[in-house]
RNA sequence: GCGCCGGUCGUAUAGCGGCAAUUACGGGAGACUGUAAAUCUCCUUCCUUCGGGAUUCGAUGGUUCGAGUCCAUCCCGGCGCA
């Protein structure tokens, strides 16, 4: 993997660039279509493709309960299972201890609002007793499979094993994705554990790329997660400790930026991350998100998003457009004979209108969530790489301001 | 004409003396940020200053402190016998 800047946002720490893999070349800054279980949900690769997207994220915790890593591995690794010609990623499994684990339902997410900084309250650490289905233990974590109860412990050296077996062309370190409702000393403890499986996520990744040269294969490109919650000095030094983690002359080739964030805190803290992290690699938004995200995120030097909106929203019927989120089944679509928008190039918008989009949600027919997450995908995606083509052009504000006051 | 069985909030259902009335679908709205998610939540007789108030279970009478619920008559539908 090759990452390349080619354009700098002037006086911020954005910037346009691209990163090269044997599957391809990703334009960044970029967004990641995730595609969990090794498909994109609901839409096939060719429609992946076509809406745009040029990178698919898929999950080592998912893809390592089902089908297996040595199933994938069987049939041929992630690209070649899931028939996805370009580049390909997976995480690591360690948003899954912070969604299976401390935010088990508990209706907390990557994102949350806080009306009342007062809501902030921290979590009890040890409310261990509260039912959750993954576990933090001393040198992994223990996860209760949500799909027939069978208990894996999952270890840094273990997630790394998987992501070489699913084989992408960038992985992640097996990190603590924390709530930002915890408080400093467990946000502390979680980044020492974060840092120590970072450290141990590379070294197995160097134990296994060596191997994988000696094989005559490509080498897989590692990402480090820098996390840290809502805290200045921890942010600041997970970006500091993750840039310079060194095992066996071997480095970090980009970064994660994890974290469940308040969305209000969000651009703050990415940008203390990116001031400290090397220009020189990519950086990888986990997670994120929604259009005014990806505007903070690219003004904050991120060059990679992910996130499972636009597919898991088009699949529950609320789509993007340029004025804002719209819910295609409520009363006013049914009888709407317009595309959803009239100069959107996407193959829903170029082929069918709201009220039929509106008739197959009601009727329930898979093709609904089919086509909604194809212009979600296209939406997005595109609205990045507008994002990217404007800080070639040099009107990277004009275009935020324009766009977010008719989205917003 | 006689005999059964049945008529409940758009539809289908529950209900067997204390009920504004069950459940499902349909309908209305909302949520969703490294996917436990083609999922979830709320509303769905009328009015409401959200405390509550007013009318409801084919119709009309009746029994009862109290009636979809019991009784009588009538209306409508299904089946059977003439």
């Amino acid at each position: 993997m090759k990452f390349k800047i080619e354009k700098k946002l002037e006086g911020k720490l954005g910037r346009a660039g691209t990163i090269e893999t044997i599957h391809g070349v990703i334009e960044t800054p970029a967004f990641v279509v995730v595609g969990t279980k090794g498909t994109v949900k609901s839409v096939n690769p060719d429609q992946v493709r076509d809406a745009g997207a040029q990178v698919v994220l898929a999950n080592t915790y998912h893809l390592y309960l089902q089908p297996g890593d040595e199933a994938v591995k069987k049939m041929g690794g992630l690209n070649k299972m899931m028939n996805w010609s370009g580049p390909s990623m997976t995480d690591s499994g360690g948003f899954q201890v912070f969604s299976l684990g401390a935010a088990y339902k508990k209706g907390i997410s990557k994102v949350i609002q806080i009306t009342n900084p007062s809501l902030l309250i921290p979590e009890r650490f040890d409310d261990s007793d509260a039912p959750r289905l993954a576990k933090i233990g001393q040198d992994g974590v223990s996860f209760t499979s949500h799909l027939d109860g069978s208990v894996h412990y999952i270890t840094p050296e273990k997630s790394i094993q998987i992501q070489h077996n699913i084989g992408a062309d960038m992985i992640f370190a097996f990190d603590e994705c924390t709530s930002p409702s915890e408080d400093f000393k467990y946000q502390e403890e979680a980044l020492e554990r974060t840092h120590s499986w970072a450290e141990r996520s590379l070294k197995e990744h160097g134990k296994l790329n060596a191997l994988r040269q000696a094989q005559g294969k490509q080498s897989i490109a590692l990402f480090g997660i820098v996390q840290g919650g809502r805290e200045e000095v921890l942010r600041k030094k997970s970006a500091k400790i993750i840039s310079e983690m060194e095992v066996d002359g071997q480095k970090f080739d980009g970064f994660g930026i994890g974290g469940s964030f308040a969305k209000e805190d969000m651009s703050t803290a990415v940008k203390w991350v990116n001031e400290v992290l090397p220009e020189e690699k990519p950086r990888h938004l986990l997670g994120i998100g929604e259009p005014e995200d990806l505007f903070m995120g690219v003004e904050a030097g991120v060059d990679l998003f992910d996130c499972v909106l636009p597919t898991r929203l088009g699949r529950n019927g609320t789509i993007y457009t340029k004025t804002g989120k719209i819910h295609i089944m409520n009363t006013e679509y049914r009888l709407d004979v317009a595309p959803i928008e009239n100069d959107c190039e996407c193959y829903t918008c170029k082929n069918y209108t709201k009220a039929y989009l509106a008739h197959l949600f009601h009727g329930k027919e898979m093709l609904g969530g089919t086509l909604a997450s194809i212009h979600n995908i296209y939406f997005i995606v595109n609205l990045v790489k507008k994002i990217r083509q404007s800080i070639f052009d040099g009107n990277f504000d004009d275009y935020k301001k324009d766009f977010l006051k008719l989205y917003l």
